[in-house]
RNA sequence: GGGCAGUUGGCGGAGUGGUCAAUCGCAACAGACUGUAAAUCUGUCGGGCAACGCCCUACGGAGGUUCGAAUCCUUCACUGCCCA
């Protein structure tokens, strides 16, 4: 893996290049959850239609179902799935905590009970390589332990403590030389643990860093905080990723902290309980308001669903729980996320950064008054909204 | 024509004297979701209100018994099954 960056001006904002054997990456740039193989709802081409080149994929799910051998023996998971992009795949970490009642914590490793069937595993960071060393993907990340906040000072800086040790371990573990890893800052929202955390995975010289442990409940403010104590601490020729997040305005926030990657559920998982996002704001395509609307969901959305399917369509499908609801919501979904951070790359290379921000936030929130006006208007007519039937 | 069973809120279906505006499921409506145990989960769901409490209308129609009826009796209507 390879990484060119460039800094437009004083701000953080930056323009970069992820060079894998799988493709390059302009950055910045949002990473599609594909769990346990695919991005729920779509297939490689349509991820390679809406301009995805990296996705991720996690060792924990991979490793318990086919197994990470099973995968290493159907040559890998860019074979195994037919994904010809580059692929990113998360060490389990996060599911630990997720995964929290069932798991005891030590620094050796983790034991913690499959969501599956119940059976107990341990793993350790040596283990958690040689699950993503055998998995083949083009980044690797480090293992880490993620804690629920709010936590006491004392957990997290354990936690911390506990990362940097484990993270030395999964460097010094690696057999494959054509993977990137990447360490993983924790700290929960304090700002000093953060840059401990920072300085000591910055130490350990890794090819990339990723901020994790957030979106797990703190403030947007704490996220942001938490961005700006620990970005800084991180070299800059190498990426910054930004591990489950977000929203829109979360990418918006970050990219103007300075981070590179993102990877976040959200366009797959709201595409299939009918949040949709538009440049003025979601659409609850479930809402009776969508029975009778001929429109699409976003007029000004460049995507294949928008050019042919009407909002009342979509609510239909929704409705009638079609499965083909759920890939076309997805789709879209994720075609506003590729397109909106194409957008950013556009406005920092055009110097327009800040333009795009302020932007962004003005647009939100629009529909409503446009949608009221033309509800209005189809009010006087024979097209009632549905709230009136 | 005779016999038996039944008629409950948008639908299905509990409830067989008071604690019933009525279990539950579906539908409907609204909401939640951020390194995916999620095509999941939560709330509301007769009407009204100065709403964590009160009032009104309700368990096919009418009448009756009772302090009190969705629940018991009479009758009418309708539905299903069985026998002619």
């Amino acid at each position: 893996m390879e990484f060119s960056v460039e800094q437009t001006g004083r701000s953080e904002e930056r323009l970069g290049s992820l060079s894998t054997a799988h493709g390059v990456i302009e950055t910045p740039a949002f990473m599609p959850v594909g769990t346990s193989g695919p991005v729920k709802g779509v297939d490689p081409q349509d991820l390679e239609r809406l301009g995805f080149r990296l996705m991720l994929n996690n060792a924990y799910h991979l490793y318990l179902r086919p197994g990470h051998k099973v995968v290493a023996e159907m040559g890998g998971l860019h074979r195994f799935t037919g994904w010809p992009g580059a692929i990113l795949t998360d060490s389990g970490g996060f599911q630990m905590f997720s995964l929290a009642k069932l798991c005891k914590v030590t620094d050796d490793g983790v034991s913690f009970q499959s969501h599956l069937d119940g059976s107990t595993h341990f793993i350790t960071p040596e283990t958690a390589i040689e699950i993503e060393e055998a998995l083949g993907a083009d980044i690797i990340m480090a293992f880490d332990h993620c804690v629920a906040l709010p936590a006491d000072r004392e957990i997290v800086r354990d936690a911390v403590r506990r990362t940097t040790l484990w993270a030395k371990r999964c460097r010094d573990s690696r057999r494959r030389g054509d993977q990137a890893l990447f360490g993983i800052v924790q700290g929960g929202v304090d700002r000093d643990l953060r840059r401990i955390s920072a300085r000591e995975l910055v130490d350990l010289d890794f090819e990339g860093y990723a901020v994790g442990g957030l979106s797990v409940g703190e403030s947007k403010d704490e996220m942001y905080g938490m961005l700006e104590a620990t970005v800084p601490e991180l070299p800059a020729a190498k990426p910054r990723y930004l591990m489950g997040v977000g929203m829109p305005e979360n990418l918006l926030e970050g990219v103007a902290r300075g981070v590179d990657l993102f990877d976040c559920v959200v366009p797959s998982r709201h595409g299939r309980t009918g949040w949709l996002f538009t440049g003025f704001g979601r659409v609850l395509i479930k809402q009776a308001r969508y029975v009778r609307d001929e429109r699409p969901i976003d007029p000004a959305c460049g995507c294949w669903v928008c050019a042919r399917y009407s909002r009342a369509y979509l609510h239909h499908l929704y409705n009638v729980k079609e499965m083909l609801a759920s890939r076309l919501n997805t789709i879209h979904n994720l075609w506003y996320f590729s397109d909106f951070m194409r957008r950013m790359r556009e406005a920092i290379a055009g110097g327009t950064f800040q333009e795009f921000r302020t932007g962004f936030y003005q647009a939100q929130g629009v529909e409503s008054a446009e949608t009221r006006a033309i509800e209005e208007q189809q009010a006087g007519g024979h097209c009632r909204s549905a709230g009136d039937n």
